[in-house]
DNA sequence: TGCAACACTGACTGACCAGTCAATCGGGAG
DNA sequence: CTCCCGATTGACTGGTCAGTCAGTGTTGCA
């Protein structure tokens, strides 16, 4: 069953992310997909039923696994702002991991929501919906304030994320390790004080 | 000379925004254009030289109308969060009054980086460093705390108000003056209060 | 050894569409 | 009234490309 034969559509999924990547969905061609993956190119209609349903299927494997991600995150006992270190580390990792598959997601599906991501917008609104839940938990909890709307943390929350992966993708600067870490905390840094009850008292006043 | 003649070319670019936010760049064709403006299909190629350079234009238009917001709230002497209060009011109010322009010039330009937006990153980093050099100032000032870079505080910024207007013009529910002034606010309060020195306890300072 | 059943190939087609261009219109100057 | 030139028209062309399909290789089972 997962031999050979059904390895060559992982080769194809792979080589489009690369393609997708490189040239991005709409500027490339299916026979773009197939030469990199060194197919035929009507063994890609083998194995997906059109050049959308390729990109569609890297979507959901990706996204399915960001959505547990975070509602591990929501089921953990630990405290909101460990909570959403979990969250932007596990969306930071993967773009360390696979920045290209990263990138295809964001640029074309994710923001792309106009012409392609429509069809997901659901999955998309889910990703938010298990980050307001945690923001609205932690406002029960009275560790957040309640003046900021859940949705609108989780938007907020989001948006810098994704914006921080933005600007690696298109700055086409090689980041390391210490940078990814260093905005991991700079985002739960920014967004969660802007989120916690102002009440404790700062640590150093004097200038 | 800004008489009939040269306002065809202002119906097109008008027609354009319509079209683009309806079908997407992508998807829609220049006859599309054409037909929305009333114009005949060669007349767009009398005043413009490519469907790309339709939305160049839209996009250079606007963006730089933004860019002299940017720079005028940094102009202004006032506090930090009143700075940034401008920007993201102008940013909103920008949406309230022709929605479609901004969607085409967020999801079209902005976010499509990959295909188009590259020909403009210049002018989208401009934003950027116009807001970090806000965060920058108020940090010099002792206002702002210096544990977040300009540069990731100006990202978390913009990708908050980019996210909140994404988040409309995808739902397709109308937003009401409520909704705007709501979302202004919170994107300061969130945003600003995680970029604030944590010295006051103050739990209410203005409504 | 034979024969399904499935993997794989790549030339071909039909549709689509950006951009061109030769022809017509219209209005102002002489 | 005539000439000129920019505005305007829309049929046409050249190229592109997603998806099809008829055929060839390969595997594994009886």
């Amino acid at each position: 069953m997962t031999t050979a034969a059904t390895e060559k559509r992982r080769v194809i999924l792979d080589a489009a992310v690369r393609v997708f990547a490189r040239q991005g969905f709409h500027t490339c061609r299916v026979s773009d997909i197939a030469d990199e993956a060194g197919v035929a190119y009507g063994l890609v209609y083998h194995y997906f039923s059109s050049k959308e349903q390729i990109l569609d299927t890297l979507f959901l494997e990706r996204w399915d696994v960001m959505l547990q991600a975070i509602a591990e995150a929501d089921a953990s006992g630990r405290p909101p702002r460990q909570k959403l270190y979990a969250i932007a580390s596990f969306i930071i990792d993967s773009y360390r991991h696979d920045p290209e598959l990263m990138k295809v997601i964001i640029v074309e599906v994710t923001r792309a929501a106009n012409t392609f991501g429509l069809t997901h917008l659901e999955k998309i609104r889910d990703a938010y919906a298990g980050i307001a839940a945690i923001v609205a938990r932690a406002q029960d909890d009275g560790e957040f304030r309640s003046e900021i709307t859940p949705e609108f943390a989780a938007q907020a929350f989001y948006g810098a994320v994704e914006q921080v992966l933005t600007g690696w993708i298109f700055d086409s600067v090689t980041v390391g390790q210490p940078d990814l870490d260093r905005a991991k905390s700079m985002i739960v840094e920014t967004i969660c004080s802007g989120l916690e009850r102002h009440a404790r008292t700062a640590p150093d006043e004097s200038d």
